[in-house]
Parts: C-alpha cells; sequence; structure tokens
DNA sequence: AGTAATACCTGTAGCAACTACAGGATCAAG
DNA sequence: CTTGATCCTGTAGTTGCTACAGGTATTACT
C-alpha cells in the first residue's frame, strides 16, 4: 500500500553515507562517535548496515556546529543531556556557553601575545641590522 | 684538586631532576623528548640514572619557550637543525616563523567569531525574553 | 539474472604532545 | 644501614579524529 522508493525506503530513513554528507561529518567520525557514546547505536538492515532517523541528523548538526564553535565532545554531551532534560536547564546551558566563552578570550589573549613577539622578531630580523639570526637569538636563554 | 661539591658534581652536571626544574619542564616529558628524539641521548651514571649538560639545559629551555610561543615540536626540531646548521639560515628562520605566524592570525579570527556567536547567545539568554532555551535552539538545525 | 561499481562493515593503528601509572632500582643523608 | 627521595623502564590513557586492510552489501546497468 504504502507508496516507498526503493532506493530510499522512508524519507526518514538514511544510510550513513547520507547522514555523512547531510550532516558534513565523515563515516568514520559518525562510527567514532557511535563507539564513544556521543551518537546512540542505530537500527541495521538485514545486511548489516546502519539505517538512520532525521532525529540523528539533528543531533549530527548539534555537535558539528558545537564543535565548529569549539565545545569539547564532553560539553556537547552535556549540552544534549541537559537538552534531554529540559525543564529549567537554561542556566546551566549558559554556564556551559560561559565557561567556554571565557576559555576562548583566555585563547585569544594568548595568541595576541604570541603574535606580537614574533611580529617583533620578524621585524628585527627584517631590518637585516644583527649580526646572527635575530629570531634564535631571542629564543636563547641568554647569550651564554 | 678540584673543589668539587659532592652534590653538585661538575656546575655542569645535571640529575634528570634538576634539569626538569631548571627548565620548567616536566621528567615525564623529557623522557618523551628524548624518546622522539627532540633532545639527545644523555650520559649515563654507574646506576643507569641520566646526566645531562648545561647545553641540555639550553636545548630544552628553547624548546620550552618555543612550545610557549606556539611552535609545534616538528617546527622546532627544524629551528634547532637550521640552528646547527648556521650559516645563511636566518631567512628560513624567518619562513617558519612567518608562517607560524599566518595560521595565529587564523585562529584568532576563529576564536573571535566563536566569541561573537557565542556572546550573542548569552545575551539573549539574559534578556529572559525567549521561551525556550536560545542557546540550545540556535544550535539546532531549525526549529524542526 | 549477472556482473561490476559503489558503499558499507569491523578492527586496528596512527597523529600530536604529552600524562599517569606500576613495579622496581639507585642515590643521598642521617 | 636504613629510610625516603629520586630515578628507571614500559605500557596505557588522553582528545578527536583519520586511515588503512580485508571483507560484505547494495545498487546500477545490461
Amino acid at each position: 500500500m504504502k507508496k516507498s522508493f526503493p532506493d530510499r525506503p522512508q524519507s526518514d530513513q538514511l544510510s550513513i553515507g547520507r547522514l555523512a554528507s547531510g550532516s558534513g561529518v565523515k563515516i568514520e567520525t559518525i562510527r567514532y562517535y557511535e563507539k564513544i557514546g556521543m551518537m546512540p547505536v542505530p537500527k541495521r538492515s538485514t545486511g548489516g548496515q546502519r539505517i538512520y532517523s532525521q532525529a540523528a541528523l539533528n543531533r549530527l548538526h548539534f555537535i558539528r556546529r558545537c564543535r565548529e564553535l569549539g565545545f569539547t565532545l564532553k560539553e556537547i554531551l552535556l549540552l544534549l543531556t541537559l537538552d534531554a532534560t529540559a525543564d529549567r536547564s537554561c542556566n546551566e546551558v549558559r554556564d556551559v556557553t560561559l565557561t567556554h566563552l571565557a576559555q576562548i578570550k583566555r585563547k585569544i589573549a594568548d595568541l595576541k601575545r604570541m603574535q606580537s613577539v614574533l611580529s617583533k622578531l620578524v621585524v628585527q630580523c627584517d631590518s637585516g641590522s644583527a649580526p646572527a639570526c635575530p629570531i634564535l637569538e631571542a629564543l636563547q636563554p641568554a647569550n651564554a
């Protein structure tokens, strides 16, 4: 009775390949996520291949976006479980995000310091005023 | 004739512990560096314990500073061999550094983007104007 | 229906740059 | 001479993947 396409049995039945191309997460990474418990264990075809639902795609999207924003998998798992818990978890989500934001700010500050140090060294290098390489000299413990 | 201290046999003879405390690099890390060829194989005492020279301390210092500036071990090894090669290696050192600087700039830009996205989300959260958690919603693929 | 080209499977090992044991041996000091 | 600190080797864990190898399933085409 159901007019299901043979190649796309149901619109919410996805092979791992489709899930990968649909989410921008590589196949190996999806299997890895399954292994470490980031993604639930999916159904299998009679031949043993993984079959995913739309919900899996949503979850993967969420994970990918969070990763792009620099969240660790642990943090993302926390966000996902908070999401499932629902209720007044908003504050906790906000806390996770704020903590993460603080880390980002620290990293930016660190990188800027590096940038400034290295830029100065390169400028000295460019001026060609030094007899030896000023970069190497600057990194030496002293002129021992 | 030499008035050498028993606990510091020669001023340039260092145990791995002293090398560690003197350089700020942990003992395990020093052994790891030896294993992967970042640090040369040191002499040993009759009992088999590692004995380092001042030169080893200098090298470790150099490595640590470069690490603090975000260079990878591979890059540092390159810098060290360039240093040994001496000659007109200054340009090559400059190239390594410039490449690294470009990477740093890219990282800063990425982090700033993250920061801006996350900050906006938290602000929405703070306003309390949303019915559900705006952070989680924003990360969802759509309002499916 | 047959066959070839994909796509998928499991399991393992590798990457960077360490860190953390376990289970001993050695060394310095009282 | 004994205690306690330091050191030894070797292995496994961390994070977040990626890359095989060697085999099975599915799909597309004729």
